[in-house]
DNA sequence: CCCGTTATCTGACTAGAGTCAGAGGTCATG
DNA sequence: CATGACCTCTGACTCTAGTCAGATAACGGG
């Protein structure tokens, strides 16, 4: 563990220096960086004031003192939304897109110029490492919260799940032959339903079942492709165990489908071990159990 | 090669932001960052204010007034250097050192806090990968330059070159009874001496013997332990082959030790093929040589 | 139409980070 | 011991980046 806090230490030395300076001084060209940045937001389409606002996180009046040196330098055009004339709708003019295309190439010529150095072999390597660091960095951004199932949010899930198993299955998936887990069930008391969303988009799932007496049931895992491989599903497993255990299950269990061969290793690397088929699920193949002790507990965060 | 800048620039995006940020937050603790970056690099046994200047890149006046708040802060002593009066040496204080330890654990805090949300498995890939990062990132500031072979520099190369081939050749390493390769040979117009530093420490050499009609010879390639696995190696090899070139060599040769696997291995996967003895030099026991081309020409800097 | 709310803008201000032009010691050298 | 080169310090600025407290306009419900 010191071992790894001093590697992320010299990895936060060298990376801040070597390419957070660079960064900046290329993306600030004759122009305070804070408007670069801004401009950097502002999508093809137009955004509102405030979305740019809660996006970088600035206060109102700086944002709109930025605005306005933007447009002074006609890089956008501020109009006023239509059908709420309080909201201001900025654009990229021309000369803006010119601006943020320029913006584009310098940012490439950054990064072309930290690779240009090196040979083939250790580029394919700093690639490599460069996508894995940026893909665990942003896994840490990851928030696991309880939501209401018949929410947006757990809807776009509970879609994109169905449409994977009915993808991943032999004979395709059928929700309504398979055994109910409804809203009303997912719901607290009578269960939890949990949304993991990275920058409040959400990208991953799982549902549990409470029974006063006896085993908690596990249901609707699902994580994004995009995320897959960030030990996302077995965060939210771990999640939906501590909720188990805080409605006082001593057991969890799951039923899965054999084409499903990433869950079932998550399951068995988990601590779930098989037990025959207890329920007549018919898309089921694997049957798993566990045993919620005190080392669950212990890495549960109660809420 | 657009897939990598791809990567790279997201890389730099996501990276600046999660770690640049919270690495400045952290470090400025009710003090300016400058003054906290100036703290850190006041090391144990006092720095002068001229070295603290370069190593930051800050402006004279700037460092001053920085000093002047850490001094009031007690958490620095200024003192004139002693054996030249102009000079000032910064110490730090008791004061300064808790302070600097403060700043030592929150930056292990913010890498714990990075590693935090992260399950074992991901996280020693995250550290893998950082460290992967890390190292490649410096090597681009690895800069090859042709130097005096009787240098400090140079010197200081050879004397450690001599020691790991003493060590690791079977019945160790007389330089007295290997081939001439003086500093008379090794500087133009009769050689080249080459010698790679990052942030000005020399972390290798290598060195041409030219000779006007016959083959370059490729002598005294070393490379630090710590910087190995780089690819610094090759490029030094490489240079030595634009030197060589530039010299209207047609042909570079070498000989080798067997003990130097690595080194054996980056011949013959740049080109080398291996030839009869050439010369009877008592240590080797691999000859190599490669024509150089058109292919080498274009991609060298010529100076 | 009034009133509380929401979205944006303006003015006044602060702190940080850094630049620039000397001033004033100190040194090495002829 | 005069002179130019060095090193550090001081004073006077500038520019970013950001905060805070209203002002102003528009909306939405009663």
């Amino acid at each position: 563990m010191d071992d790894e806090v001093a590697v992320v230490r010299r990895f936060n030395r060298t990376v801040t220096q070597r390419i957070g300076v660079l960064n900046d001084d290329y993306l600030a060209r004759a122009r305070p960086l804070g408007a670069s940045r801004l401009l950097w937001e502002i999508d093809e389409n137009g955004v509102d004031v405030r979305t740019l606002r809660s996006r970088l996180g600035l206060d109102s009046g700086y944002v709109s003192r930025l605005l306005r040196t933007l447009e002074t330098d006609h890089l956008i055009v501020i109009a006023q939304e239509p059908s709420d004339r309080r909201i201001r709708v900025v654009r990229l003019t021309d000369a803006g897109r010119a601006e943020r295309a320029q913006l584009d190439r310098l940012s490439d010529d950054l990064a072309a110029a930290l690779l240009e150095p090196l040979g083939a072999e250790q580029r394919a390597r700093l690639v490599e490492a460069m996508g894995t660091v940026e893909r665990l960095l942003t896994a840490g951004l990851v928030e696991i919260t309880i939501e209401d199932p018949a929410g947006e949010a757990a809807q776009q899930c509970l879609r994109s799940y169905v449409a994977e198993l009915d993808s991943r299955f032999a004979g395709g998936f059928e929700p309504e032959a398979s055994i109910s887990a409804t809203a009303e069930e997912l719901r607290p008391p009578s269960g939890a339903f949990l949304v993991a969303r990275l920058l409040g988009k959400p990208i991953g799932c799982g549902a549990v079942k409470l029974h006063a007496a006896g085993p908690a049931e596990v249901k609707r895992m699902w994580v994004s492709p995009s995320a897959r491989g960030l030990g996302l599903g077995r965060r939210i497993l771990h999640e939906l165990e501590c909720r188990a255990l805080e409605a006082s299950a001593r057991v969890i269990r799951l039923e899965t489908n054999e084409s499903l061969g990433e869950a079932v290793g998550l399951y068995r690397s988990s601590g779930y071990r098989e037990v025959p088929a207890f329920n007549d699920e018919p898309y089921a193949h694997h049957w798993f159990e566990k045993t919620l002790n005190d080392q669950t507990r212990t890495t549960c965060r109660m809420t």
